[in-house]
DNA sequence: AGCACGCCGACT
DNA sequence: GTCGGCGTGCTC
């Protein structure tokens, strides 16, 4: 029996992440499991931990040991597999093992939801400028400084007051005690969601579905556990495959998670599972409340449900009998978590499912490339559905070189034929939707005339203009003053792109003022409400032309969206990262899918100034093969995930020297440790500025580094992670890694 | 995070 | 001297 216990402190704070040992008093040996809440005696005062490990011997000084008190019992007993995968996915993304549990975990107090902290005035305006006089005359520095804030703005932000002003708990709440200020604590309640019943019906699948459910069937019951990737085209019934599979895990006693991406999970998708399931289907979305999503993880724990739908965040269901996880829309760049720990849910869930004996379904029309390549390696089984289960045209999808628009002296965001087609789908009260993919174009230089873009000369990536009239590679650091002329054919524009929805929105309302346009972007959507509005008000036919960004090509289905134009598909193109051609195929290939959704034939139309862009050929011919050959070829040459593997590190720090010094000793100690250690080839770019450089007054710096084994570069991490923490700069630099970046960094 | 401890300037 | 404020460091 082990006598020790490893507990993490429940307190989110990097400065206690790490394990605390105590000695497990006799009573309590027999009831101590891995993963438990446990009270502990902790400094002066009594607080909660997590146990995250037993043993029999003591590590720690065993004098200075104190004993468990006892054992939290109105908290749900997480499994211990949730905290083995949190140590999983700690020393795969870095970041710490708070981070990791915090994910990982349902909520931990039941009562308290996100609470957040204000500091209020409590005296009159008149009283706090008598009280302030007080502080000054008695040089209560940082009350002071406090009261005079509080005077200028009557409520302030919490951290705002701790990390700006500089104003510690401890003054904070002795001025409570004084009734100078009030600290508000307030929770957000959230309105629970709404109801459905089911109809209960099944279904019959044709035969790709059945074999591709036999497939993943028989193996399940010779007890073999794999990752399945079923490609499968748009319409050929993915849906009804996963469905039918969790069924059987039902059958068989076990829990399915179905992983949507947060923009696919819509009341039709819900509806959908409800209708065979019922009401042992929950869900989670990224509205409801801590409490609201304990509680589903609360109804999965205790057996009242067989299937959890949802997003990224669904992957951690404490199930007690998880055996299938099934990700929809695999190639989505929304299953990586864009905060710490950096985990991907795909690599989390396989990894997941291997500490469960579950099975693993990843579904996609146009599969991530690494998914790809890994079933094409045979590490996935490929399973393929080719037949559309509804017989439909695929849209008609036509190219538009925009170079030659300018050479015949169309100067217009719209080419002569976007324009003429809009006009013809106006006439018939058809609908158009108009996308122009913007996310992180960190101004790319081109020539408007030859479509030429500058690119780096030892990266094969885009050079970024930055605000001093430089181009600058965010891979090496290389820089460049922006060219006057285009060094391919000598026009003068050339110059970085800028084209916003709002320009394009001017351009329509004049060319067609009779036509009804609403305009969809990150400031027309405010909150989620804004966003189904304009989707609701749209697919309702409330309007005729809807221009977006990449928001628009997700989800939903038009039935009267019959032209769909692509104002300039290269612009994802030249984002400098690597991924940039396969989330320039994947938009494209999304887009068109907009098209023609209903009984009438739609048609695409792609402009661009670079038509002969392998992710644009082969978008046009829907050939997914095709792209992934010239792709994967391009990433074998380059070295590039997922061939490879590839590791960031990012400073961050409000000091520039503080991040550069970092960066840069964490790079020597990363090349050092890798000319020393590792066998295999690495190789390390940097430190190098970040695309954007500086946000919010903080610096960031960056390392790359690339090796073939995944593991090699965690090892990496983990050398310098310690290293980081060893420095003298650690106070005032954040470090973060993040294995496989994919939307950009 | 929160608490004790110890330093330091101001005041009886 | 000593009182109170504020920064620092530690918590198994």
């Amino acid at each position: 029996m082990a006598e020790y216990a490893k507990v993490i402190v429940d307190i989110s704070q990097e400065k206690l992440d790490k394990t605390f040992e105590y000695r497990i008093p006799p009573y309590l040996t027999q009831r101590i499991t891995v993963g438990m809440q446990v009270y502990i005696p902790f400094g002066s005062r009594r607080i909660t931990g997590y146990v995250v490990e037993l043993s029999d011997e003591a590590e720690y000084d065993e004098d200075k040991l104190k004993n468990i008190a006892g054992i939290v019992t109105d908290s749900v007993p997480i499994e211990s597999h949730l905290i083995a995968l949190a140590g999983w996915m700690r020393e795969h993304y870095g970041g710490t093992m708070n981070q990791a549990l915090k994910m990982v975990l349902p909520i931990k107090e039941k009562k308290k939801a996100v609470e957040h902290k204000r500091v209020r005035l409590a005296l009159h305006p008149v009283e706090a400028k008598n009280q302030l006089g007080a502080y000054e005359r008695r040089h209560s520095t940082a009350r002071a400084r406090l009261l005079r804030a509080l005077l200028e703005e009557e409520e302030l932000d919490w951290d705002l007051v701790t990390h700006k002003l500089g104003v510690s708990g401890s003054v904070i709440r002795a001025m409570e005690e004084s009734g100078v200020v009030k600290v508000i604590r307030e929770t957000q309640y959230r309105n629970p969601v709404s109801h459905l019943t089911s109809r209960g019906y099944g279904l019959t699948l044709n035969d790709e579905q059945q074999e591709a459910v036999d497939a993943v069937w028989s193996d399940y019951e010779k007890g073999i556990r794999s990752t399945y990737l079923i490609k499968g085209v748009t319409g050929s019934g993915k849906t009804e495959v996963y469905m039918e599979l969790i069924a059987k895990m039902q059958k068989a006693g076990r829990q399915a998670i179905v992983l949507i991406p947060e923009i696919a999970l819509t009341y039709q998708t819900v509806l959908r599972f409800y209708n065979r399931f019922g009401d042992r289907v929950s869900i989670l979305n990224s509205r409801m409340s801590p409490g609201e999503r304990y509680d589903q993880f609360l109804r999965a724990k205790n057996g009242e449900i067989d299937v959890m739908i949802g997003p990224r965040s669904a992957l951690f269901t404490p199930f007690a009998n998880l055996g299938l996880i099934i990700i929809d829309e695999e190639h989505e760049t929304s299953y990586k978590s864009e905060t710490v720990p950096r985990y991907h849910a795909r690599e989390t869930a396989i990894a997941r499912a291997a500490m469960l004996d579950a099975s693993v379904v990843l579904g996609s029309a146009t599969p991530s490339v690494d998914s790809y390549y890994r079933a094409k390696r045979g590490e996935y089984r490929l399973l393929t559905l080719t037949k559309r289960v509804k017989e439909r045209p695929l849209p008609a999808c036509g190219v538009v070189d925009l170079r030659q628009e300018l050479r015949e002296g169309n100067r217009s965001i719209l080419s002569r034929r976007l324009d003429g087609l809009m006009e013809q789908r106006l006439r018939a009260g058809e609908q158009t939707m108009l996308f122009i993919n913007r996310r992180g174009v960190a101004g790319f230089v081109s020539c408007r005339a030859c479509g030429h873009v500058i690119k780096c000369p030892h990266c094969d990536v885009s050079l970024s203009q930055h605000a001093n009239g430089r181009m600058v590679c965010h891979y090496c650091g290389y820089t460049e003053p922006v060219p006057v002329q285009c060094p391919a054919c000598g026009s003068k524009y050339i110059s970085g792109f800028k084209a916003g929805t709002e320009k394009i929105e001017m351009v329509v309302r004049k060319r067609f003022p009779e036509a009804r346009v609403l305009r969809m972007d990150m400031d027309t959507t405010r909150g989620k409400e804004d966003y189904e509005q304009i989707l609701s008000a749209f697919a309702n036919h409330e309007a005729d032309i809807l221009i977006g960004t990449q928001m628009i090509v997700k989800g939903h289905d038009f039935p009267d969206v019959t032209l769909v134009g692509v104002l300039a598909a290269d612009l994802s193109l030249h984002v400098g990262d690597y991924r940039a051609a396969e989330r320039t195929f994947q938009l494209l290939t999304q887009a068109a899918g907009r098209a023609g959704r209903g009984n009438k034939p739609g048609e695409v139309v792609i402009q661009t100034y670079d038509p002969e862009h392998y992710s644009i050929e082969t978008a046009k011919a829907q050939d997914y093969d095709a792209f992934y050959e010239q792709e994967i070829a391009y990433r074998k040459i380059m070295l590039y995930p997922p061939v490879w593997n590839m590791l960031v590190i990012l400073c961050a720090s409000k000091s520039e020297e503080a991040a550069d010094a970092m960066a840069a000793e964490l790079a020597a100690a990363a090349d050092a440790y890798t000319g020393k250690n590792t066998k295999e080839k690495v190789y390390l770019v940097g430190p190098v500025d970040a695309a954007i450089a500086k946000v919010n007054d903080i610096y960031k710096k960056i390392i790359y580094l690339k090796a073939e084994n995944y593991d090699t570069l965690v090892k990496i991490k983990n050398r310098t992670e310690v290293y980081a923490r060893e420095s003298r700069y650690y106070k005032n630099v954040t470090v973060m890694f993040d294995f496989n970046p994919v939307n950009g960094f």
